[in-house]
Order: C-alpha cells, then sequence, then structure tokens
DNA sequence: ACAAAAGTGTTACTTTTACACCCATGA
DNA sequence: TCATGGGTGTAAAAGTAACACTTTTGT
C-alpha cells in the first residue's frame, strides 16, 4: 500500500449497513455480447488492484426484482435501456465468493474487511446475457473505478472465480437460442446487410455458412424489411441493406422460429 | 389454535439458528414429473396448516452447491438418486417470501414468528426439474408434516406464492427440450412400450402424434434397444418392448438430438 | 367373430444442401 | 480492367407429413 486513499463513506456504508439494503448471498452478473468489426466481443472490467478481469455485476437490493438489478448493471454500464436481456443458469457453486477481489478493493484504502463480513460471503450468482448495438452503447466503468475494455469472445483472458464458466455457459445458451430465438436486432445496428447478420451467426456458431441458403432461411423468416439502399465501401457490389421488421420480430421472439413437432 | 403441539427442538433451532447453517436468502424448488397411467404428473406437498400445496424446496446449506441442494430435496422426497435433474430458472421476484407458510407451521406450535427473522425474508428460489420413474420412487412427506400428492399437470389448483408459474416455466422448459434431449430415460419404467413412450410425449407436447411417424423419427435417434418380449394386456396386439441403449442415450444427452445449422 | 390397438410401407410435400454464373464497385 | 464479394436460381437429397391395410389379442 503506498499510500491510501481516504475512504469514501459510500464504501464504508456499504461494508457496515450494505446489508440492511441489499438481498444476502444473491447477485448478478451480465454477459454483454457486442458486435463489432465483425468480431463478438464481450464487455469485461478490470479490476485494477486485483489485476484481473470480471463481467459487469452487481448486487441486487431488497425488494428489488433479480430481473431488474440485471437492467440496472446493464443500464449503468452501457447507458442503454429496453434491451434484450436474458436469465441464462445460476452458478451456486460453493466456492464463489469475492473475497480476494473485495479485500484488494478495500485494502487500497487501508480498510480490511472484517470476517464474516456480509460481503465476504459466498454468493449464488444469476447470470444474464445481453444482446446489445455496440455503437451505441457509452460504457461506464463502476464506482470501484475498474476500467473496461471490449473482448474478443475467443480471445478472453482468465477471468475472476468462475467468470470464464459464466462466459461459457452464456455462449453455449446464446447458439442454442440462435435455432429459435431472431438473434440479431440488439447486436446489429438499425441497418445492416445479408452478409453483417451472416457473419454475426458465423462468429456465435464458429462455423462457415452458405451465403445462399443462409440469406433464403433468413429471408424465410419473415422478420425483415428489404431497403432500397445500399451499403457501399467495399471494392466490389454494394448489399442492400435490411431493418428488423418489428411487429414480426416480437412475435418470433415469443414463439419462436420455428414450431417443430 | 384448538391444541398447541409442544415445540420441536429442532423448529426452534431452525428459526433461531438457522441462520448459522443456511445460506441466506436463497431457496431451492424442485418440480418433480412423473409418469403414470398415460398421466403427466407432478409431487406436490401440502401444508396442511396453511390448508394449500406447495412445490418440494428447501434451503441451500453454506458450502452446499445449489445442484446439491436441489438433488438433497430430490432424494429426501423421493428416495431416488442419480436421477435427470436440471436447473431451468431462477425466480427473484421480491414478494416471495413464505411468510404465511411458516407463520401457519409455527402458530401450530404457539410460536409466532419474530419480525425480521430469516425465516421471513425474500428467498430468490432456483427452480429444478426432474423426471422420475413413478414406480421406483418412495415418496416421504416431510417433517414439516405435510402430505403429498402425484398431481396431473392438468389439473392443477392454485399453488403457493409463485409455485404455478414456477410449474408453468419447466413445462415450457421441458417442451423445448423435448425436441433435443431424450426425454423419457426417467419418466418410463427400464422397459417401455413405443404407444407408451408416445403417449409421453403427447401430454408433454398437448398435442396427438402420428403414430407411425412417431416410430420412425423415435428409432430412428439409434437410442433404444428392440427386445424380443411384448407387453400384452389390452385386447389388441400387443406391442414390443424396448429399453433405452445407455451408451448411446448418454451421447444424445451430451450433444442433443440434433445437430441443427 | 368382433373390437381395439399395434405392426408396417409408400407417396407427396417441404426443407435443406450443394453448387455456378453474372453484376456492381473501388482500386 | 480486374479483383472482390454480392445478387440470384435450380436440381438432388434428406426429412417430414399424410395416409390404409393387415395382424394380434381379449372378450
Amino acid at each position: 500500500m503506498s499510500k491510501t486513499k481516504p475512504f469514501p463513506p459510500t464504501l464504508k456504508q456499504l461494508l457496515l449497513k450494505g446489508n440492511e439494503q441489499i438481498h444476502p448471498g444473491v447477485s448478478v452478473d451480465c454477459v454483454i455480447f457486442g458486435f463489432h468489426e465483425n468480431v463478438l466481443k464481450i464487455l469485461l472490467l478490470e479490476v485494477k488492484q486485483a489485476n484481473i478481469w470480471s463481467l459487469p455485476g452487481g448486487f441486487v437490493l431488497k425488494n428489488e426484482e433479480v430481473d431488474d438489478a440485471a437492467y440496472r448493471v446493464l443500464a449503468l454500464r452501457t447507458g442503454l435501456d429496453n434491451i434484450f436481456l436474458q436469465q441464462f443458469h445460476a452458478f451456486g457453486n460453493p466456492n464463489r465468493s469475492d473475497v480476494t477481489f473485495h479485500q484488494l478493493k478495500f485494502q487500497e484504502y487501508g480498510i480490511k474487511i472484517p470476517k464474516d463480513n456480509w460481503l465476504t460471503q459466498r454468493f449464488v450468482t444469476v447470470g444474464y446475457y445481453a444482446l446489445i448495438d455496440f455503437s451505441a452503447a457509452i460504457i461506464k466503468a463502476d464506482s470501484y473505478d475498474s476500467t473496461y475494455a471490449w473482448v474478443d469472445v475467443q480471445k478472453i483472458g482468465t477471468l475472476m472465480m468462475d467468470h470464464n464458466f459464466i462466459v461459457e455457459k452464456a455462449l453455449e445458451t446464446l447458439r442454442t437460442q440462435l435455432a429459435y430465438l431472431p438473434i440479431g436486432k440488439n447486436l446489429l445496428p438499425k441497418k445492416f446487410t445479408m452478409p453483417e447478420i451472416q457473419k454475426l451467426y458465423e462468429t456465435i456458431l464458429n462455423k462457415k455458412l452458405d451465403r445462399r441458403n443462409f440469406q433464403r432461411k433468413m429471408l424465410g423468416f419473415g422478420i425483415f424489411n428489404k431497403l432500397n439502399e445500399t451499403r457501399k465501401g467495399g471494392a466490389h457490389k454494394a448489399p442492400f441493406l435490411y431493418t428488423f421488421n418489428d411487429k414480426k420480430y416480437q412475435k418470433a421472439l415469443k414463439d419462436g422460429l420455428y414450431g417443430s413437432w
């Protein structure tokens, strides 16, 4: 500890009185996906003092719906509201506790967290994944003064605690749901091209798809509007732009893309 | 209160010291499916004093994996071990608290639960569903002296708190997973006939299926062994018996039944 | 012998896959 | 003018859906 910063009252309050406002033993963690330059990325925060990266997460307030806690975290971090956010799994490993994380955080202020403080107990965390429009998000690091980064899902290093596992599970869920949910709306800008959404699907599935069959299938879902504009840019024919047909998109979200059986 | 029973020390301990052993604010609830006489049923417990039915559930111990808590509840209730048990959703409504339930329970012993006791706070519950062989289960009601019943999923009345919602969600999950998981192994006896498993599928999907197409599809999965025995009984041709091919079943559980994409 | 339900196969239809040629764009 | 990548259509293959007659069993 080179220098001890003044302990912010809010942090102190968190430590001593947090348990009065915070639902005990439960947290939320968000795997926030964005798609940028044809790469699927997730938003990570760095715990500077601990020199380790983690998922954006937070506590659940007493009297707060757990889903709302996740929305709160998402809005706090991205400035975005009204987003595709989906719970995918609860993680209940008995070793999941943020002891090291919190100790390092508070250590910075010359504070040692007392034994048996509510903060150091095991937290069961509920995992959510969000699909956001990369270009619309304005990321904020948190009061714990972390920094952030968008990291290619293919190149994620070692994360805090079981966060790598959580990301894996989120990806797995996303892959599964791709088959029956209209993914893309929130990951892509309003107007997008077929090659763009195809790239998105290929990235998520980690697999090349046939251009023509992909387009036929996608259009077959009937959830797109074809615009009379093209996106110029490359040394090739300019692809058409599409938007999601909101009404049909909402229906597909509810009913799924296939009936099966 | 006609007569107050002696307050059992274990219950008293639960009230006063439970928070020392129990992970705060989190519980598990199990939707236990069984298939009997061609009807899909779930196991419900009656809270006698409250005259209301509920899902079998329980607390999570400190240092206990949440999944293990669900296994514990399942084993406690059914005597069964090594069962298909799957987490499907966490329920975090801020109103979910067992206040009435617990009050009525303790009232029976002439005890009023103090305000702010750990028992009466909101619990976030993690929902699990299990598929069990109805004929193999030996059901135990719990120390809270409830009684139990297997109830047709089509005829479930009003349950405690949000338990109806939990059951709905479990059914929905089961329906979705039917498309890519080999359901049936745990719901059916070791040997079963095509008409039996078809009935099971029809019940879960709430839809009639074509006998011939169903059989072709099922057998196409390659996870059954056809036996040289038939099940006699009705005034009609005796259907053949099948068993699951364990090796291929396990593989299908892991990889799913289709590849898609 | 009759009613009830199971065994079995074929044909039409739909969906998926594989594949090739032409066209607009920017360098 | 050329390289790049997008637009488009068709034929073969696989999978799904629809459908009828025969067989076994118990009464």
